[in-house]
DNA sequence: TAGTGGTCTAGACCACGTG
DNA sequence: ACGTGGTCTAGACCACTAC
């Protein structure tokens, strides 16, 4: 044997899937928070046992796939939640003429409830766990555009108020990350059409019976474990949704 | 210097960028066709004159695309338009509660017109150029569920006619690819809510006034160059949009 | 058996960021 | 000057496919 290459395939897994498990376990797991450095590759690769080739490798997936971060000459970091991120890779509506502006969140309402069925399914709860549901209005330049109603699971958002919730300074994902450590990192959305019912339409400014785009979103942290859904109804009189993402 | 490793960097571009650029310029300009093999790797190895990981990494990038695609024993192959891919890639209405189904595509009519502002703007077209004007009505196990309006430049698709587009025995797209060369790899798209006009409420069966999902897609071939415009109208009554993707 | 892509290693040099 | 990631090369072996 040369160095060691291709040894120890009895595993069945590829070196670099299995050095991107670690990895995604040790960020799981709280190992390097949000907006810090990972160990050199050189040091990952001594402490995985492999070669730099090798953890480059798993980075570069874990880099696609929006976890990490790389920057030449200064490091490899974990994505953190910055406004900007929010707004480019979770916030996909946009004026039907211009580019993409940070919209501002007023809170409607916070209340406890017990998870519906439909809850149940999305975030692999307990039937009838406790959850916490959240309106939101978001305005784009001062105009009411989409009405935000947020499910969390309570379990995993312990002491969370709506003092909490109303007096963040950040982005809702900033939030869950600071104060709860979970670090969203993906989300799943489906969507369809519906007609705007009275209280939505006040709340829009738009007449009752008007079109709405409605979205279904599930967010995910690591190892697509869900944490947070979220319906939104936009008004796209004015406004669309991009479907962005570069790839087809 | 030992090999020549980062040699010649006057030309600013990384290697591999130029080779993936190479490649995708012999792609476009129909060197290898959708379904046939590339030439092997140690091959464009030679061929450009770099070495075999330098070709990996330039593929790596095209296959992360969906341009092509590699089977391990067999080579890399152009990727072509079979129904499944449409399906796939392209096609993101599924029913609500099940999973994807190959929708059945009726032609509604077939005209030539000229390009109104819209379609110049996103097609690339002068004012008034010549575009044909194709609508389709596609049912989901027997049900209509969709309402296209597809507008294609006349220029890149000569003699295309009803009878041809009525009689081709295969998706949209490889009709692109096998009569005009013209291979569909990526598309955009933008989606708002509207209402169901009496004409499009009777195609689909439903009540007019219903909301529907207006999707405005552009479809693009090589180096981004826009090919197709296509505006859907969907009934989510009993069907969603699945904003798929993988990556957020 | 031969040829292809897939994995893994090792090492050189470049470009960038920080002190 | 030093450390980091970025690029490029070279070569070994594995896994799969076709003949």
């Amino acid at each position: 044997m040369s160095g060691h290459p291709g040894a120890d395939t009895g595993g069945a897994l590829p070196l670099y899937q299995e050095v991107k498990r670690l990895l995604t376990q040790s960020l799981a797991d709280g190992e390097w928070q949000p907006g810090v450095a990972l160990p050199s590759e050189a040091k990952l690769g001594e402490r995985y046992r492999v070669s730099i080739g090798t953890v480059r490798k798993a980075i570069d997936e874990l880099v696609a796939e929006r976890i990490l971060v790389r920057h030449q000459g200064r490091g490899t970091f974990v994505a953190g939640h910055s406004a900007r991120r929010t707004l480019f890779h979770f916030f996909h509506i946009v004026p039907a003429d211009g580019g993409k502006e940070q919209p501002e969140t007023e809170l409607l309402s916070f209340a406890r409830a017990k998870a519906d069925a439909d809850s149940v399914a999305r975030l692999n709860l307990a039937p009838g766990a406790p959850v916490f549901r959240i309106r939101n209005l978001l305005r784009l330049r001062g105009t009411p555009v989409v009405l935000d109603e947020i499910t969390l699971p309570a379990e995993r958002f312990p002491r969370l108020s709506e003092k909490v919730f109303r007096e963040r300074d950040s982005t809702i994902y900033q939030l869950y990350q600071e104060r709860y450590g979970i670090n969203v990192v993906r989300s799943a959305e489906r969507l369809s059409a519906a007609l705007a019912d009275r209280s939505s339409a006040k709340l829009l400014g738009i007449a009752a019976g008007s079109p709405l785009l409605r979205i279904k979103r599930t967010a995910l942290t690591y190892h697509n474990v869900p944490v947070e859904l979220r319906t939104s109804l936009v008004n796209t009189a004015a406004h669309e949704y991009f479907s962005d993402l570069g790839k087809n």
